[in-house]
RNA sequence: CGCGGGGUAGAGCAGUUCGGUAGCUCGUCGGGCUCAUAACCCGGAGGUCGUAGGUUCAAAUCCUGCCCCCGCAACCA
């Protein structure tokens, strides 16, 4: 039954803040993909959760009066609450707060310490006094602290640091032999250039500067910085070193972490050579998608221009947002945001083109046959190539989620929906409806068009799960016809009814609501 | 010469891997239809595909130089 396990990730956010319309868009990828895997019929595992240890958010919740614990208790509430609306199917979501894979964490390193592969060295960097903060060269403004402003100085500290330098010849193996590991291809050129080349260094793996983190339990003082601590809850989560969940075998190695572009050097780099170091299989994909970027720039909380989620899912609805995200951007590359594109975007697609297809197919059926089509049903060569189209379109869909390519999946997608109302004039059923001697044909132009209006529903229920239901109930669709595997032509069997209902996606004033938004934002 | 991405119609984008009529959405102009969510369908106007060369029967696509924009440069998805 199974076709095997599929392994897929979000990256694990930092729950410094509440998290804004990117976090959105990486996990509602991450969720169509692993919808798309379970259609098929794989043993799907969906993993993402939360990055909560660090200095940043030890200084976030003193300045809020409260303990880091209460503090990313709170955001990861809210963050919960997020992927709850946005219909996230996640299996498991991780903390790094959670008590087994602090155990995890500590056995990894002791385990990487006694075999050498960490070690305890001297931590020099610029140090800020007043910020408590140690920093790279490179991190520096003007020579000064990027925090602050004020002057850093030299500085050094006990730390253990884990032997990347060692795996160096095994990661660019890596590279030569699978050059699909990371993608886009683009990535991977700059993993090379910048990192591989030049040489891999030593890895600061602990501190001694701030305490909210796992400490090093034989070594009182220093706990686990990031990259161990955050990077293994993709094993820990299994069930590794810990005996919270035990299908650490089942799923193993991931099929693919989705990450944003900023963090492939450490999924592409650092965590294959920790994985080599624990003798564990690698990842088989890091796929680093792009960004989603605003007028003006990136999106920052310092500029103030993130967008909220939350807002616009409520206002426009979940799958309206999820598929735009999913439509208007190359996953692998970065896009421009605008509430604008958002509305045309859905009153083009989802209103006009889906919405109105589904709508209209209905209320003929409705009108011409009372609700049931009959069985008697007339072809001809003008139907040809709409079900041609919708014959092929789940190859072609196959081969673009396949590849990490969802908006191209979508535009497949409508293309046969746009074909499909196309059809639509081209039959002229209100026609053929006036002639008693033609109902044969017109059954089947009908036919045709709930075929395909239920296909491509199916192909997008990954992408808008509630929706698509709704679509299934409207055009009378049974569970069992509404699969991957029925998602060809000519699955409907000899009667068909049809119950019209409310309008799935509602045609929005583009003007009202940015003049709406602006405000919204101003208050 | 640090690295990477990008420059295609008024706006936003696809197409560049494997050269072969320049495409989509929005907007705009005209027409059609009346089943439908003032939606749908057809047609028009609008682009020397950043720039200068090269290869070729043929270049948005391959090669070279140059200009401009953006990002990254050791934890912002």
């Amino acid at each position: 039954m199974s076709k095997g396990s599929f392994y897929i990730t979000t990256p694990i956010y930092y729950p410094s803040d509440k998290l804004h319309i990117g976090h959105t868009y990486c996990t509602v990828a991450t969720d169509a993909i692993a919808r798309y895997k379970r259609m098929q019929g794989f043993d799907v595992m969906f993993l993402t959760g939360t990055d909560e240890h660090g200095e940043k958010i030890e200084k976030k919740a003193a300045e809020a009066g409260i303990t880091p614990k209460e503090y990313v208790d709170r955001v990861v509430s809210g963050i919960l609450e997020l992927w709850k609306l946005m219909n996230i199917s996640n299996d498991r979501f991780v903390r790094t707060t959670d008590e087994y894979h602090v155990q995890s964490i500590q056995r990894i390193f002791k385990k990487l310490y006694e075999q050498g592969d960490i070690y305890k060295s001297v931590y020099k960097g610029k140090y800020c006094t007043p910020c408590e903060s140690f920093w790279t060269e490179s991190q520096l403004v003007n020579g000064n602290c990027p925090d602050c402003g004020r002057e850093c100085y030299d500085a050094e500290e006990e730390a253990y640091f884990f032997r990347l330098s060692a795996y160096a010849e095994r990661i660019a193996a890596l590279f030569e032999a699978q050059p699909d590991f990371l993608e886009p291809s683009s990535r991977m050129n700059e993993m090379i250039n910048n990192f591989l080349k030049p040489g891999l260094e030593d890895l600061c793996v602990s501190r001694t500067t701030f305490t909210w983190g796992i400490p090093v339990d034989f070594d009182p003082g220093h706990v686990v910085y990031v990259w161990v601590d955050a990077l293994s809850n993709y094993i820990s989560a299994l069930g590794y070193e810990n005996d919270r969940y035990d299908d650490f075998h089942r799923y193993w190695p991931a099929d693919v972490h989705i990450v944003g572009k900023e963090i492939t050097r450490f999924h592409s780099i650092i965590w294959p050579a920790m994985l080599m170091a624990l003798g564990l299989p690698l990842p088989k994909k890091v796929f680093g998608h792009g960004w989603l970027l605003l007028e003006g720039g990136k999106m920052s909380k310092s500029k103030g221009n993130v967008v909220d989620p939350v807002v616009l899912a409520e206002r426009y609805g979940v799958d309206a947002l999820r598929y735009f995200l999913m439509r208007e951007f190359p996953f692998g590359s970065d896009g421009t945001f605008s509430n604008e594109a958002l509305i045309s975007r859905i009153n083009s697609d989802l209103a006009n083109d889906l919405g109105n297809l589904v709508s209209r197919t209905t209320a003929m059926v409705d009108k011409y046959f009372g609700g049931t089509l009959p069985s008697p049903r007339e072809t001809d060569d003008a139907d040809l190539e709409l079900v041609g189209m919708a014959g092929q379109l789940r190859s072609v869909y196959e081969q673009a989620m396949d590849t990490y390519a969802p908006q191209t999946a979508l535009v497949e997608v409508l293309k046969v929906i746009s074909r499909a109302n196309k059809y639509i004039d081209e039959t002229a059923p209100w026609i053929l409806a006036r002639d008693e001697g033609k109902k044969a044909r017109l059954a089947a132009v009908l036919y045709n068009l709930l075929e395909t209006v239920r296909l491509c529903s199916v192909l997008l229920s990954p992408f808008m799960p509630d929706s698509c239901e709704k679509i299934r109930t409207q055009i009378g669709a049974l569970p069992e016809q509404f699969t991957w595997e029925t998602a060809g032509f000519g699955v409907f069997g000899e009667q068909i009814t049809v119950k019209k209902g409310d309008i799935i996606f509602p045609r929005i004033d583009l003007k009202k609501e940015l003049e709406a938004l602006a405000s919204a934002q101003e208050g």
